[in-house]
DNA sequence: CTAAATTTTGGCCGCTCGGTCAGAATCTAG
DNA sequence: CTAGATTCTGACCGAGCGGCCAAAATTTAG
């Protein structure tokens, strides 16, 4: 039963393969049936084994959601830090995550899918909170870290950097939304636009 | 049967009656307990009445979730017209657009996160699309008439008014999840500082 | 009042879901 | 090879769902 046990184990090599298929499976279902038709059967299906592995593997179907939320935001920041870890002006760290996000999207739109359906649907344990808010969380407080360098540099004008950090998720996210409900609308344009929208908004402006 | 006949009908008072008690408790139930957790035994509970009473009333679970959609949708868009129809300039209608759609979400926090509860959660009958987001199509349009009203009287700069409307709703929208998430979070002024973004992104803006 | 039409009831159906389990299969160590 | 641990299978369970319907209750029309 040690697959079973909690997670600060050391677990084998084919213990984590089989998990990493799952969560696969897991993402690329959810991504094509949504959240709510993602079911334990069709996710096994996918992944080409019988429906007791995953509760073999997992110890509920909450587990296995977390750990897909986990992989796919562990993903996307390490790209866009990635891409953006040399800029060195705020205004430009603004530009790249937004730039970043999007080519993200391209590059992997079934991992971004199963993640906004995820962070819209799932609750805490206790019903209380939806946890796919506070996994996103850690990106709000990325983003406002941008927007408080820039005001500690002088580039940015004064404002609620917390606002402005849900603000900006906010608009990333519809990004994706509607270019996925969309087809043929044009990402990179709509990212081009977000970038100079937000960099626009840092700035001191002189009529009320 | 004539209640189960479809929509072009006459109906009588009493039919009208419990179709809008039915919506209303459909509402508080789905903002209370999520889309998923909105059974239709839990909607008769409320309603006080039997559950083959909704059954009766409306054709299926979608039809009552489509006009729970149209009843919010009209009484947000009633609610915002009015309360910005006096303004004059591009500016101020959006300012007053933005404010007013907060002061909406104190007044009726549960009309507005029914909304969202659908509009995240249903699909069209063929499955293929989020009906929510057809729905929207509506408010998308009247913000991209904003910001078109604003270039065509020069008061805006040129911009894509699509991508602007998306963004202006993805920004709004998340105000109220941020909010309903958020204990003791400032809506007034959340809202002002998105006014304050938004008309300053309609500003031509110097350096590049 | 009587009869027809409308509305409501409450139990029932078939279905899908997440989760469980005994036993089979496979792998590993001695 | 053998024995024990690990992993997998596929059938099964109880719960909750939307929808259905015969019969009861209520309202309306004559």
């Amino acid at each position: 039963m040690s697959a079973r046990t909690a997670g600060g184990d050391k677990q084998s090599f084919i213990e984590q393969a089989r998990r990493a298929q799952i969560v696969a499976s897991a993402t690329k279902v959810i991504a094509e049936t949504r959240y709510a038709g993602a079911s334990l059967a069709l996710i096994a299906e996918d992944a080409g084994i019988s429906k007791g592995v995953i509760s073999y593997h997992f110890t509920s179907k909450s587990e296995l959601m977390e750990e897909v939320v986990r992989r796919i935001l562990a993903e996307v920041v390490e790209f866009v830090v990635e891409s953006v870890k040399d800029r060195e002006s705020a205004t430009e760290v603004l530009r790249g995550q937004i730039l970043a996000v999007a080519e993200h999207m391209r590059e992997r739109p079934a991992a971004i899918m199963a993640l906004h359906e995820i962070a819209a649907n799932m609750r805490a344990p206790d019903g209380s909170l939806r946890s796919g808010i506070e996994a996103s969380e850690e990106i709000l407080r990325l983003l406002e870290g941008i927007y408080e360098m820039g005001q500690r540099t002088g580039e940015f004008r004064a404002f609620d950097c917390r606002v402005m950090a849900v603000t900006h998720n906010a608009a990333v996210n519809d990004m994706f939304a509607y270019w996925a409900t969309h087809p043929g609308h044009d990402l990179d344009a709509h990212a081009a636009e977000l970038a100079d929208v937000f960099v626009r908004a840092t700035r001191e402006e002189p009529s009320a």
